[in-house]
DNA sequence: CGTTATGTTCGATG
DNA sequence: GCATCGAACATAAC
């Protein structure tokens, strides 16, 4: 799940039912999943001390806590491919899968889930110094990453558009399934050179990104429900084998692209320079 | 049992 | 340095 989108909505059940609260202790229950630091100092650090604001970058998601003793600072989280974020009120069981806990002292908790462990929980002083240590590039919903931000970000790359739309150095917070649903609804196929496209590709190309991000953030990316909740034209919901074009009912192809699963059509997507 | 999975990183290669 | 590819990480669902 944990795209941009998903991640979006991640940061929103913390900023609804996170802040605010004062947190009892933390609970561990795989280390594996900590990033340069322990339980114990994770514990020491947030213990007393409360969740006061959210911020995203990407798939990046980072938790300010203020002071409880001592000095306040970021709690990170990523997501891998598999996991997320939940509410858990007092009295309710915590979700499967939940490696890190954080406990309110309310009797409630916020549960960082992560099935197949590659995500990563950590600390971090300051939340600008750890996204430039990361290498990432401008969050594509940034306000302020406009048109001309973007052209910018894509006019010395040569790749294929896939790649390039994919790595977080490039613009972070796109992966594997929304940028297949960026490309086709822009209708472009996914092993289109990034170089062959003019000013007007790329306008359109940054267009249908914004809307394609902020549409599956309102229909609940990161929940069940969002397949099928997305507009009927939307590709996201037929990944599966044998499925139709939403739009002209062509056979989807399947591919690997840029190392990856590839969902396209090829009647509305054709190949550049193929017949 | 084999295949596959919404991410990232690292090493080899051209 | 850049682009590309494959493997690795780790776990579970189909």
């Amino acid at each position: 799940m944990p795209e941009l989108p998903d991640v979006e909505n991640f940061r929103r059940v913390v900023d609804g039912g996170g802040l605010g609260c004062q947190i009892a202790g933390v609970a561990v229950d795989d280390d594996r999943i900590l990033e340069s630091v322990t339980p114990r100092r994770l514990g020491a650090r947030l213990r007393g001390a409360a969740f006061v604001e959210t911020r995203r970058h990407g798939k990046h998601l980072l938790v300010r806590y203020a002071p409880g003793t001592g000095d306040g600072g970021w709690v990170t989280l990523h997501f891998g491919m598999t996991g997320g974020v939940a509410r858990v009120g007092q009295g309710e069981s915590q979700p499967p899968y939940t490696r890190v806990r954080f406990d309110f002292e309310d009797g409630g908790h916020l549960a960082y889930t992560s099935r197949r462990m590659l995500g990563h929980v950590g600390l971090a002083d300051d939340a600008d110094a750890f996204i430039r240590s990361h290498q990432l590039g401008p969050d594509a919903l940034d306000p302020g990453f406009d048109n001309d931000a973007f052209a910018d970000c894509l006019r010395d790359v040569r790749r294929e558009i896939k790649s390039a739309l994919m790595d977080q150095t490039v613009i972070a917070g796109l992966g594997n399934v929304y940028v297949d649903e960026i490309l086709f609804q822009a209708r472009l196929h996914p092993k289109t050179r990034l170089e062959t496209l003019d000013d007007k590709a790329l306008r359109d190309l940054y267009r249908v990104m914004r809307r394609v991000l902020k549409v599956a953030i309102r229909n609940g990316a990161g929940t069940e429900e969002v397949s099928k909740r997305l507009p009927s034209g939307y590709l996201l919901p037929h990944r599966t084998k044998g499925a139709r074009c939403p739009r002209c009912g062509t056979t989807l192809a399947k591919e690997t692209v840029a190392g990856r699963t590839t969902w396209y059509c090829p009647r509305c997507q054709p190949e550049p320079g193929k017949a």
